[in-house]
This record gives C-alpha cells, structure tokens and sequence, in this order.
DNA sequence: TTGACGAATGATTGCGCAATCATTATGAGC
DNA sequence: GCTCATAATGATTGCGCAATCATTCGTCAA
C-alpha cells in the first residue's frame, strides 16, 4: 500500500499519542469523549495535536465505526431559489450540532437522483432528505432498506418512505384559483414551466378548481418543459395571449414566471390588475416589491428544511427512527395588489 | 469492533468473490479497471455484484488507496444566483469524469470558511474550490500545503495559492462608472449592500473613477452589511435620494438592489433613465427582461465554475499539478434602457 | 515439444481509526 | 491500612478495500 517515503507520512493517532505520552486510543477519546479523559492528559495531549499539527482522518473514522456525521440533502436544483431557502432553514438548524450536510444536485433528472441516492446511502450518513415523493422505484426501495432517517420534503403522498415534510400543492393551488374567481375573474389561465410532479400538481389543481366552476377552457393551459425564468414568463404570456386574447387572469406556476408575465403585461399597457390578474406562486423576496407588489401563494421552504434537520436530529437522538410521520406545512396566498 | 448479528453484514468484496468463483481483488480490480479483468470473469463477477447488491464502500476504498474523487466547493452563499450560475458550469464540465461534487457554504463568515476548508481538506478531495482571494492566514496556509488543487474562483488578486480564475471588479466597476460619465451623468452615487472583499472592491472601483472625473461626492455613497434584496435596494435608493436629492445615477452593487431602485424609482415617478440612470452588477437573467431593460455588467459565472473543473481535471491529468496561474475573465458592460 | 512472454489472477498486508475488553490508578468508607 | 467501587487508561483487533508482489495460465515461435 502505501509506501511514501516516511519522511512525509502523515500524523496519525499514535503520533500524538506518543507526543502526549498517552496510547493512541486515549488521545482518540479526548478527541471524541473529552469529559472522560483527566484534566491534565487531556491538556498535553491538546498540546501535542497543535504541535503536530494533527488532522484525523475522515476515512478511517468512518470505516473504523461505521458512522458519519453527515445528512445527505438531494435537491433537483440549486438555481431555483425555492431550494436555497430550504437549504438556508437546514443550516440554521443544523447550527451548533456536529452534523454537516452534503447536498446533491439531481438536475431534475430522476436517473441523476436515482444515483445520487445510492451513492448517498452507501456513505453511513445520519440522514438523507430527498426532494419530492416521486423517487424511481429503484431509489424507493433502496431508500427504505436505508439504516438512517430518511425525509421526503417538498411534497406529501401516499407510501411515505420514512417521513415527509411539505404541503399539498394541489391544494395551495386550488386556494389561488378560488381566489381569483372571488375577485370576479372568469376567464383564468394557467402558464407553468419545467413540469415536475409539483407543477403537474398545481396544474391539477387549477383543471380541478376552473372545473368546478364551470371556468374550465383548456386553450387557456400552457405548460412547457424549458426551465422556469423571467424571460419564459413573458413569453409564456404572449403566447397565452395569442391563444385566447380574453383571458382575464393568469395563474403562473411560479413567482419567476409572474414577474415576467407582469413585465410584459407592463409592457403592453395592459392594466394589471384590471383587465388582467395575476397570481404567483413561493412569495419569493423580490415578488413583495414588484409594482404592482404580485400577489402570491407563500410556501413554507424555510421551515421545511429547519424542520427536516430537527426531525433527523430527534431520530437519532432516540436511536430507533421515529415512527414514519407525515407533517403538513400551511401555505397562504397573500394578497396583493396584481389581483383587484 | 462490529458486532453486528452475523446476518445482517454488508456484502463485501470477499462475499462478491465467492459467488463469482474468483478472488476478492479481482473484483476490486473488475470495479475500477475492468479492461484488466477476463471478459468470462468479469461476466460472472456482475452477475454475482448485481445478485448480491454490492455496494463499494467509500470509506475503506479512501482509507486503502489514499483518494477520493470528490472535488470540494466553498462558496459563501446558496441563495445568491451569482453562486448558482458558478454551480452550474461546474456541473457541466463535470459532466462525464468520475468526479463529484461536495458544497460547502461559508455564509460569509471567514472563521467558518476557514473550518470549512479544514474540515475538506481532511478527505483527501481531488480538488479544492474556493471563492474568493480572502481566506484567513490560517486557512491560506492550510491550503498551500494541501497535496490537491487549489483554485480560487471569483477574484484575483496578489500571492496565488494554487490557482485563481476571475475577473477585476474594480476594473469592471470602472467600466460601469466611465459609461454612467459618458451618459452624461455628473451626479453619480452608489449603493452596495453585503460589503464582502469583491463589494468593497467595486465601490473602490466607483471612487476611483469618479475621483478621477472630479465627481465623486461621499454623501451618494451608501453601503450597509445586510444582505442584498430587492427590498433592500428600494429603500437604499430612498435613504440615499433622501440625503443626496440631485443625483442623477446610482450603480448598484448587484442586479438585486438594481432591481429594488429601478422599482422604487417607479413607484416614485422618477423618469428612468432621463433624471435617474441605473447600471447593476452581474447581469442575471432577469434584468434583461425588467421595464425598462437593465443596463449592467455582464460577470462570467459559468465560465468561471466551467473552468475551474477543467483546470482539477487537467491538474489530475498530469500528475503534477500545472504551474500556478491566474486566469483573468473578460467582464462587459451590457448597455440596455435603464442608462440614456 | 519446449521455452518465453504477456495476460490474468491471487495472497498478503496495512491504511488510521474505534469497539471491546482488560488492566491500572484513584479515591471513598470504614 | 484495607477493601471495594469507580475513573482512567491501554492492548488488541478488524472495519473493507487497494497496493504490491508473486504466481499461474494461455499463446505463439522456434
């Protein structure tokens, strides 16, 4: 194996140990379980590991235990500032534990995810958060032989594997197109872009919501594969527009999407929200602060990953896994003024 | 050490071995080169992994050869799209390697960077990225005595560890500035929000030029340590219009405030570009499409990510490491309808 | 048929650490 | 001073794999 020269060989355990005139196991304990080794031990044995510069390896303490440290998260983008929100709740929750996180990025692709969870679970980790419900059935039942917690965030579903922390996207929907019908629009339409499974859900639930109310016309349903922006928004607009010029709103599958579809609405001096309304979905930061301010579904990204962390941290803690729980989050559509 | 019931053992290589009729490190050797291996055995030897479910693993193929192939990212911040965009050429060009991928977020805040970079450093990567030339004393000698390569992505900047692949945002602000002067704007001021060491060296870029001109007035320059928004750059347009009325262009340190102040501006019936012109910073996908259009400077983000794993990738290659080497990317001021 | 050479395969060993169990200090109580 | 309990420390072993080196097999030329 190895087979440096030894000149270069790096610290190691029984380095320390001999710098501090302790064993090696004794310098590993300090290193891991402190408050059992004496005061003084403890005080040369710190010492030496400045010294020398000492570094434990990762590897070796993984293969030699079994364990790590690390909860896996699998997003299917890291552009989408849906994600980094959650990303941004998992840190903070992660704050002051000895946890890291690794994050995977499955690009939407369920063959991309379907690796990244395989290669996730065989690294011993403390946990693993995927995005969605919607894992192939290879990654499903890989998943569920998995020996840590295993949380499913973004979206609930019958067969949790595990836990499942999200919201119904159908139902957020439904709420949004209530919305508008109560303001008196009648002729609503729909643009939605990259339709995973959320988006084809918020679809369902506008079909299902126009439907009841006899407001259903399916020439006011755009949807396409291309990946959401502000540029497709606008785009996705005037095609919409194109296709049936009487649409009096507009639900947009995603904030980015609506600020586009505003933009250009702005662009053809067609009053929002009077002749026009228009609803978004996330509440993103910046849809607050468009003029019009956009009126939008907020979702609980933040919290999703905080409470996703505390839910891994607490199984653990308990050693058995929690029974699997699925944990509805609220989301609300907040007025605003794109919808009169 | 273990431990387990004998039954529940992960399957190994020796396990794999058996079932196949062949020793176990022929198939360690059918695994990673199988070019090696007799096609006959090596049939046999995947029927056997594919019946057994044989999962490599990690830990002890790092502790055994020495490696991994994990290239390490420490960027800080996952919310920002300029991060996103480095993310994304660096998925690209890892495109086809053997190599992953492993983010680490700084959250801006050098002490944790600097666990960062230890804590990666430790896993024997194939690679390091790190954004920006700022690291702590500690961190930086940390990593020039790391046995992978270094690259630091962003910006560019005296004593190299290792390599940097960048662009001057002084000199790109300056870009920015001299076009606001050649617009005939003679009031110039700023704002900036997160004053990181690439924000502070764009407002010495705007100083410098504005020096240079005879028009820089201090009261027009506006920063604050709170993170960028679209929120955020309204109100630092209304604070800095409150203390400096008569200015007559404002260069934002990001798209994101330029955004906020193009809004605030609307919203205040300020003529844009005519009595107010706005140049932003970074050029993201949105700012094309805003009413009107924004002028900004175009930042090579992608490129930036792309060439970084290129560069590792080469660097492996060789074996030894290329010499080091700064490599400066081309910035461009993107004239749209939000400068005269 | 023999020898030689390259391809294919295998035996052995140790990477650095932590689990287990054994042993030795330390201190309390009488 | 002694016993016993507890704290502190240490010796041994093996986690699963890959590097090294040794061996066997197959093929072809003479």
């Amino acid at each position: 194996m190895v087979r440096k020269t030894s000149e270069n060989k790096r610290v190691t355990l029984v380095d320390v140990g001999r710098e501090a005139n302790v064993s090696a196991i004794t310098v590993s304990r300090c290193i891991r379980e402190p408050e059992k080794v004496s005061p003084k031990a403890r005080e040369r044995i710190e010492a030496a590991i400045a010294r020398l510069g000492y570094v434990p390896d990762q590897a070796a303490s993984t293969l030699a235990s079994g364990r790590t440290n690390v909860v896996g998260l699998i997003v299917p983008s890291l552009t989408n500032a849906v994600f980094a929100d959650v990303i941004r709740g998992i840190y903070d929750a992660l704050e002051d534990s000895n946890l890291s996180l690794q994050i995977g990025n499955s690009r939407y692709s369920p063959s991309k995810e379907e690796v990244l969870i395989r290669t996730f679970l065989r690294q011993k980790l403390s946990g693993l958060i995927v995005s969605g419900i919607d894992q192939t059935q290879q990654a499903r039942s890989e998943l569920s032989e998995a020996e840590c917690p295993i949380v499913q965030i973004m979206d609930i579903g019958p067969d949790p594997i595990g836990h499942q922390i999200g919201f119904s996207h159908f139902d957020a929907t439904v709420d949004a197109i209530e919305h508008l019908i109560a303001c008196g629009y009648r002729k609503p339409g729909l643009i939605a872009a990259r339709m995973d499974p959320r988006s084809q859900a918020r679809v369902a639930g506008f079909r299902h919501t126009a439907e009841r109310h006899g407001l259903l016309d399916p020439t006011r349903i755009l949807t396409t594969p291309q990946s959401s922006s502000t540029g497709l928004g606008g785009q996705l607009l005037s095609d919409l527009l194109a296709r049936a010029p009487d649409t009096d709103a507009v639900f947009c599958n995603n904030d980015d999407l609506a600020a586009g579809a505003l933009f250009e609405a702005q662009r053809r001096n067609i009053p929002v929200p009077q002749q026009l309304g228009i609803c978004g979905f996330n509440d993103l930061e910046m849809s607050a602060h468009l003029n019009p301010p956009l009126t939008s579904v907020a979702t609980p990204r933040y919290q999703i990953g905080y409470n996703a962390i505390e839910l891994i941290r607490s199984a653990l803690n308990k050693g058995a896994h929690a029974q699997p729980r699925q944990q509805y989050l609220p989301t609300e559509i907040v007025v605003r003024q794109t919808t009169r």
